[in-house]
DNA sequence: AAATTTATATGACATTTGTCAGTTTTAGAA
DNA sequence: TTCTAAAACTGACAAATGTCATATAAATTT
């Protein structure tokens, strides 16, 4: 498999795009290629982090447990998307969880060449610094969602995520298949009421299941839901 | 007033501590000192600031509309927070509103100035990367409160807030008096629902209120119930 | 000071969502 | 394939929260 940094087309969607042709040959050189199952764990919540990971392939769960031990998925990480990032830079302990959805491939960057990079490079700073803001303001619309929606105009939404993000196959599934435990850690419910919600929209023909696969069957009515009307 | 940024003390809070004294000196010299009624607007959502704001005194809300119309406080801002930072970084549009909860002065310090230094000085790129990282640690952590904690838990835990972050009179009320209906909008309930529950919380002996003014009397009654005992 | 507006408060009720208990289905292991 | 454990599902009910209507109190204007 090619691992050269300098060749990865995953690069173009993250901060290493600002690096200069020697910066990533060192990346390149320091990184290191791993495999992680579905189910497996990069790192715990509160686990000090020497380095970030990129994900070349694979999705993984960002989550945080709640006092009580229950699960919720802040966020989602595919191809391209660098995990562990904040808490290297803040030199923290790692506030999320990172498990792998399904199988990955990840690269593992050391954390000095990461802060090498940061304190020579203000181009890099400035990119990281963009990411970091779009993500801000993501949060911040999570929480407003949180806060105003109702937990089947926040389910809809997950599902037309899901489809713009990952897509569907050719049967028209979603192609990244969550269990309904997961999708309720998301939008932050029990599973049961996500259950219910999902054959509630079965019913109005919003929705078709196959087993643990959701299709989306008509995306204007789902939209038209989550809007309220 | 002493307007220098050399000699201003809110400066050690935020990402300007970073800066060298000529960094420093050029920010003084572009800034401009404004003053903000209580009630007036710094500035809307959607639009595009051609600067950030630094607080010197007095706090602003920083808020978000949902699609229903309905405003979510997302932020409290005081002393030293830089405010506009994320949207003047992230070359985009405010995604928050900026209203002043009591008469504020704070400084307007002009993009160009800003982003050239973050362009030169790789230091204070990254203080703005740490406060940022920060941030959005404590977005994470808002959004799995919202999702796994009650109204009354969110709502308790906001008056220990108020009470650490900005004190309390010589009478025990909280110095930072907001409107039930600012409560509301900051745990993201209805404002029945919250003045319900504070009138609860007072029969219990856990607060005491006068006008609009709130005192917490029983502090770790108020902390049991938010930890759910 | 009176009038008017705005904020706070409370009751009654509807709706949403969570919890518990149990059944059925599915997927993976033996 | 059969067995078994986990996941998906359903019903019944309880709890939390939102909505609407209305009353009272406080703040502001006239």
């Amino acid at each position: 498999m090619e691992t050269r940094c300098e060749n990865c087309i995953v690069r173009q969607y993250n901060s290493l795009r600002a690096l200069s042709k020697d910066e990533l040959k060192e990346v390149s050189n320091s990184k290191i290629l791993k495999t992680v199952k579905k189910g497996e764990s990069l790192f715990e919540e509160g686990e000090k982090l020497d380095g970030v990971y990129c994900v070349r392939n694979g999705v993984s769960k960002l989550s945080k447990l709640s006092a009580t031990g229950k699960e919720h998925i802040v966020k989602l990480a595919s191809n391209g998307v660098i995990m562990g990032q904040r808490s290297v830079i803040a030199d923290e302990t790692t506030h999320l969880r990172a498990v792998a959805i399904n199988d990955m491939t990840v690269c593992f960057i050391p954390k000095h060449t990461i802060i090498n990079t940061l304190n020579t490079n203000p181009n890099f700073a400035i990119e990281v610094l963009r990411h970091m803001a779009h993500d801000l303001k993501e949060a911040d619309n999570v929480i407003v969602n949180m806060s105003q929606k109702t937990v089947k105009q926040r389910l809809g939404e997950a599902f037309l995520y899901l489809k713009k993000n990952y897509g569907e196959d050719n049967d028209g599934y979603l192609t990244l298949t969550l269990s309904r435990d997961e999708y309720a850690n998301i939008v932050g419910t029990a599973s049961e009421s996500c259950i219910r919600i999902i054959s509630e929209f079965k019913k109005k023909g919003l929705l078709k299941t196959s087993g643990k696969k959701i299709g989306i069957v008509n995306e204007k009515g789902l939209r038209n839901m989550i809007t309220g009307f």
